[in-house]
DNA sequence: GTCTATATCGAGATAGAC
DNA sequence: GTCTATCTCGATATAGAC
């Protein structure tokens, strides 16, 4: 196993800068608000340099969404291979909120905006993406309304919760903690 | 009293047409994405029938912030009138959910986009009314970290869950009802 | 992989007639 | 209050040289 982890094997070195910067401006102008000029300016080329990398912004918007979504997928992964339901959602919810909390400004973009909620609702891998998701976190419960608003509430509020203006000044590990004990509760499960 | 709410002063009949406009506009695009031209569009008039009424597109979306919050300022008024914090805290927390459900399309758009993020925090109204909000939900209760993160997350669920793919095709009943009883679970009220 | 240069289109915005 | 016509700029996107 090497030491750190290995690069994402789809996307090259010089297109992972274009998707980082990328990245930065769509969570901090959304994506309609972020300009192929932006993107470039942000990288330190010209805008022909990264229509070279992409064909189209809707291409890298996609490779956002993929290299976002990457560290969810490993977390769904590693979770699923718990051997009962309740440690697979407890597992789950924990990656997810360290994950949200470390990554939170990008969080932000990648569920909130509206190019971004069309792209990921339209994107077969990404629908199976979150309905295995959903699928962990509601366990062995049933699919009544009661619970499918539990986990809605859980989703959003991670997603939401972490770039409130009540806590963008608080630290990573204060708002990690807090949430998780709050989603936990809302699991109803044991501090 | 009059039997139906009389209309905002602040804008005209027109006015109110361009506003519903956009507002629809906004919460399906986002502000970014909304042109002069899709408002007119759907206005069924020209562009510069729109700038007649509104000097600039910021404009639009100041107005589209104001009329969008005016709900939320009357139901804040109503809720500081009552005797003690607890009562002021129940009546704004039902309020808020019945209002964010009632109007989920448009909720999503006010809260979410990075447009409309920067113009309410720039914007003293606003920053005051949401200060007062807070204030309202804090209730009695200290200002440390558990208690900040736990009105985030109450806000930032109404917000987020109401637009959420599990809750999208639930009916709002349904929907108020459920959000109502987390929220409350997560003030510790009574059911 | 990056550049300059250019094409094309739609954006926000204004002028002036009706 | 609405129209036609027009301006200017920045957006996505492409061609072809280095």
């Amino acid at each position: 196993m090497p030491a750190i982890a290995p690069p994402d094997p789809r996307y090259s070195e010089t297109q992972r800068r274009t998707i980082d910067a990328a990245m930065d401006l769509f969570a901090e102008h959304g994506v309609s608000g972020t300009s192929f000029q932006m993107i470039a300016d942000a990288v330190g080329v010209t805008k022909a340099a990264i229509y070279h990398q992409f064909k189209t912004k809707d291409a890298i918007v996609l490779a956002v969404a993929e290299v976002g979504l990457s560290p969810l997928e490993d977390a769904l992964a590693e979770a699923e291979q718990q051997p009962t339901p309740e440690a697979q959602r407890e597992l789950l919810l924990t990656r997810v909120v360290e994950l949200a909390v470390a990554r939170r400004r990008w969080v932000n973009a990648l569920q909130g905006d509206p190019v971004m909620i069309r792209l990921l609702g339209s994107h077969d891998p990404f629908v199976d993406l979150m309905a295995r998701v959903y699928m962990v976190l509601m366990g062995i419960a049933d699919d009544g309304p009661t619970e499918r608003m539990r986990i809605a509430i859980i989703s959003a509020a991670i997603g939401a919760a972490i770039v409130h203006p009540l806590v963008v000044d608080m630290d990573d590990d204060t708002v990690r903690t807090e949430l998780l004990a709050v989603t936990r509760r809302l699991f109803d499960l044991p501090d």
